[in-house]
RNA sequence: GGCCCGUUCGUCUAGGGGUUAGGACAUCAGAUUUUCAUUCUGGUAACAGGGGUUCGAUUCCCCUACGGGCUACCA
């Protein structure tokens, strides 16, 4: 008897998409994956003053990054389209005719000062609603026939929906639980805007209904105009075949007040947008796919924010949120968005990643910088940094130093550790592994230890003091096999390069 | 202001009328690495407050506080 589950994913493209709304996408997916159901993109583009250029198709190419790709939807095929709101216009209009026929709406004339006067009214609270609808110029006061010889005549107006007065209005939301309204606190919302477009009330339902969706999983932003569009459901008669609706806990800011939003990310220094987006004068927000994140990553990262399946586990393949997914464990609370937490994940998921496939992007990355790596370096590159990377262009980003010039060094190092007496010590170590005809990590390792027994120098003055002439900063892997891949010729020179730097 | 939703370690969360309130990230300490990192071990750290209900409440109810959302011819 049950419904074939059918679900939305419905952004409005007036910019990019951010991760909430990536979140919102996935745990649309994992239902519909769960339940073998449809998994639809539909594209609520009815603000044309808000319509921006590109962001349909950023919002494509995002599902599209992290792998949650739409079973229906602009671009995707399937029966029920079009899938874009704009393109949709005539059906929205037969409807609301519809709703003003059954008396469910009424057009309304009142212009933008005469809103506002009713909105300044009473203390500056005065909604347009049953109790003022009366003091208003509508088909309600003016009458049907006066009404359509001013549309006649082209009188802008909007069509409003109907509140009916003094009823519960009653959402049993699956994550929330019974949640009632009443209509006195609900305005006369506008359903059709004065340039013919629906509002996003309007067409939600009618584009749900004919759609045919089974669950609405969407935002918390959206619980409290649910009750107009109940009210909708019900005017249309269509009240039995409401989808269910679950209301989603919001992703909080990292520190202060409020949600994520899209411009936090310049202020925090991490990206909220899924791929980078170039903003017209050329601005440029970075996203998570150039920062380095793995989509299957970012997609545990983001599944587990505001859900868990109630055991310890953390790490979920994609097949595995879909088997363990479900609304009744979504976390009523909002979540604060953690970028540590986020690289955790990745760092978790880089460590799963095949030898080959990596050495395949470390030399992809190195070809980026002009530089060609040889298969042998690609692999040492690989053992030297796996422990210690984050995200995989961290390899590049630490193994391009055995490439390039070394243009300053570590200033902390230099001041705190560095002692004119250590001088005779690294210019013995330079003639030491100078000297070694046996070039392996293993022996590097030998000769430097015997020579550190002789006194001459503290261990711990010596090999972080290397690493820095290596690289030019004090961390990073065994020093012996970054000798070692450093080699001789480049080691000596480097060598010299740091003595002529610590004499100057 | 009004309406609606929420509140367990710094953060994400598990749990649920009787628990040493568990895990993860972060953080701190120890071990190992004659160095940093890694790894391992261990530690600090939470039921917002006040009333009920109850033998017993962090868990159920109410109030307060705080946080969040909505309050447009935006979605």
């Amino acid at each position: 008897m049950d419904k074939p589950v059918r679900l939305r994913f419905a952004p409005s493209p007036t910019g990019p998409l951010h991760i909430g709304g990536i979140r919102t996408a996935l745990y649309n997916y994992l239902f519909t994956r769960k339940h073998q159901g449809q998994f639809i993109l539909r594209v609520e583009d009815t603000d044309q003053g808000r319509y921006v250029p590109g962001a349909e198709e950023y919002i494509i190419n995002s599902l599209k990054w992290v792998g949650l790709i739409p079973d229906e939807g602009p671009g995707f095929g399937g029966e029920f389209g079009p899938y874009r709101q704009s393109e949709r216009k005539a059906i929205y209009s037969k409807y609301a005719q519809q709703l003003v026929e059954k008396g469910e709406a009424y057009y309304a004339f009142d212009s933008a000062e005469e809103l506002n006067a009713l909105r300044d009214s009473n203390g500056g609270n005065q909604k347009y609603d049953y109790n003022t609808r009366h003091q208003m110029k509508n088909s309600v006061t003016l009458g049907m026939e006066v009404a359509k010889k001013k549309m006649d005549e082209g009188d802008p107006y909007v069509i409003r929906l109907k509140v009916p007065e003094a009823q519960e209005v009653v959402i049993e939301d699956v994550i929330r639980g019974r949640v009632s309204f009443h209509t006195s606190d609900l305005d006369d919302k506008v359903l059709i805007k004065s340039d013919g477009m629906p509002t996003y009330h309007m067409a939600n339902v009618i584009d749900d209904y004919l759609m045919k969706i089974s669950h609405v999983i969407r935002g918390e932003e959206w619980l409290s105009s649910t009750a107009h569009h109940v009210l909708l459901y019900k005017a249309f008669g269509w009240k039995n075949d409401m989808p269910a609706f679950a209301h989603l806990p919001l992703i909080l800011k990292p520190t202060g007040n409020g949600k994520l939003s899209k411009r936090d990310g310049a202020q925090f220094g991490f990206p909220v947008f899924p791929i980078s987006w170039i903003v017209s004068d050329g601005v440029e927000f970075s996203g998570f796919r150039e920062y380095g994140f793995e989509p299957d990553a970012l997609l545990n990262f983001l599944a587990l924010l505001g859900w868990n399946n109630g055991t310890e586990q953390e790490l979920f393949t994609i097949d595995e949120l879909i088997q363990n997914f479900s609304l009744e464990k979504i976390v009523k609370s909002g979540a604060r968005f953690d970028f540590e937490k986020g690289k955790w994940f990745n760092q978790q998921y880089l460590h799963k990643i095949p030898e080959t496939e990596m050495v395949l992007r470390i030399r992809r990355d190195f070809h980026e910088l002009n530089i060609d790596l040889k298969d042998d370096d690609c692999h040492m590159i690989y053992e030297l940094y796996k422990d210690r990377v984050v995200f995989s262009k961290d390899y590049c980003d630490f193994g391009k130093v055995y490439f390039e010039e070394i243009t300053h060094y570590d200033k902390e190092f230099v001041e705190k550790k560095w002692k004119p007496e250590h001088l005779p010590a690294y210019q013995s170590i330079q003639e030491i592994i100078s000297g070694i005809q046996d070039w392996h990590a293993a022996e590097i390792e030998t000769r430097l230890k015997e020579f550190v027994k002789t006194g001459a120098i503290k261990p711990g003055e010596l090999f972080p003091a290397l690493r820095v002439a290596m690289s030019g900063i004090p961390t990073g892997p065994d020093v012996f096999k970054m000798i070692q891949f450093t080699g001789k010729e480049k080691f000596v020179k480097r060598m010299e390069q740091f003595i002529q730097y610590l004499k100057r």
